[in-house]
DNA sequence: CTCGTCGTATGACATCTGTCATCCGGCAGT
DNA sequence: ACTGCCGGATGACAGATGTCATACGACGAG
């Protein structure tokens, strides 16, 4: 090995995020040279201290993993990436996908196989749970249009018709056809179950 | 230093659960001798390795680290609790005191606070983030009566009040009398705002 | 014993939500 | 040029939801 793999790291909760870090301190060949705990912050530190593997938490303030993965691999396409999630949710492993990550990992996997997965991608291989991945092609795209996203994820703190009209700049009336369509693409039968099947799937 | 501090550590998730492992790990007087993945493993464990201190994640399958708590301070008086977790909800708080737990720590308080607060437990303090005490006290005491609350957990997957009564054994009627009690003590203004804001204050 | 509260229930009413048909303008394929 | 889809809108209707008054038995506090 000629030198070590040098590791930025993003996520929120600093406990865990330094708990990661401890982790990955404890491999000979990794090093974590950075830490950020907003989504907005990882180019910045990415250019900064010239790095071989970002691994990203989904769930950031600033931007989320995804976000910032689809950033890196357009601004610094040299830099791997491993995506990182607390929810095995097929859509954000395909989104993942498509943002350009090398890695996708969920939170309940056992801790080796993070750092198995750093050197893994570092060697150009890609690093993907099968079971996730044949759920998430299983599962097909998301069938939602932009607005009927919009719309769910205005409606997933419970606003009324109205809220959601105003916030939107839409008539009520259109709000309820959006909803609706959205209820029957989801298979399901009220807003509430929509907002959560969407969630669940990683679809908003 | 007589000897190291014994921990057992209550974490689903496997990567967050050793990362805090190896965390610890780093400290010389602490002893990582247990991990458990559910909430109703933890008394056999604990029993089995005479520990000085239980480290409970909130939230785990099996049962809470709240509840985990509760039956530790029942059979275990001696052992110490840290609950630890994501969400830093006052009623969060005020239900882990309730429980026992000596000290309660949010995940994105930063790493070093958590040797800290196992130290301090066993050194007989308590340790709370004062502002989380302060929202906790703020906040008053849980309005809703137990059936209110069971109705409002039924109904956070979106189920039609014909399913809520047949799956609470109620009447219709009933269902939306507790629902519409619930929706006027927390101040809201339909079911999803109020399953929303009750979670938000761990009433539920 | 009485008062208040909880759990449970009913009926009536007003409003909100979900569905459907229908319409328009814009824009991408064929 | 035609077809189909998306964004946006309206109106009508049925069904779900939220509110309110009212009722009864159980139970604990006073």
């Amino acid at each position: 090995m000629s030198s070590t793999i040098k590791v930025l790291l993003a996520e929120d909760q600093s406990m865990v995020r330094e708990a990661l870090a401890a982790l990955l301190g404890l491999e000979d060949d990794i090093e974590v040279v950075a830490q950020v705990a907003r989504g907005d912050e990882v180019l910045p530190a990415a250019r900064e201290h010239d790095i071989d593997v970002a691994l990203l938490d989904i769930e950031m303030p600033g931007a989320t993993g995804i976000e910032a993965a689809a950033v890196l691999h357009r601004e610094l396409p040299a830099v791997k990436l491993v995506v990182l999630t607390t929810f095995g949710r097929p859509g954000y492993l395909r989104s993942a996908m498509e943002a350009g990550a090398d890695a996708f990992l969920v939170k309940d996997a056992p801790a080796a196989q993070l750092a198995e997965a750093v050197r893994k991608v570092l060697a150009g291989e890609r690093v993907i749970d099968p079971t996730l991945a044949a759920a998430a092609l299983a599962e097909g795209a998301n069938p939602l249009t932009d607005r009927e996203r919009e719309v769910l994820r205005a409606a997933e703190d419970g606003s009324t018709n109205a809220e959601l009209a105003a916030a939107l700049h839409l008539s009520q009336g259109t709000v309820r056809n959006y909803l609706s369509t959205a209820i029957q693409k989801l298979a399901v039968r009220n807003r509430a179950e929509a907002v959560r099947t969407a969630r669940e799937k990683g679809w908003l």
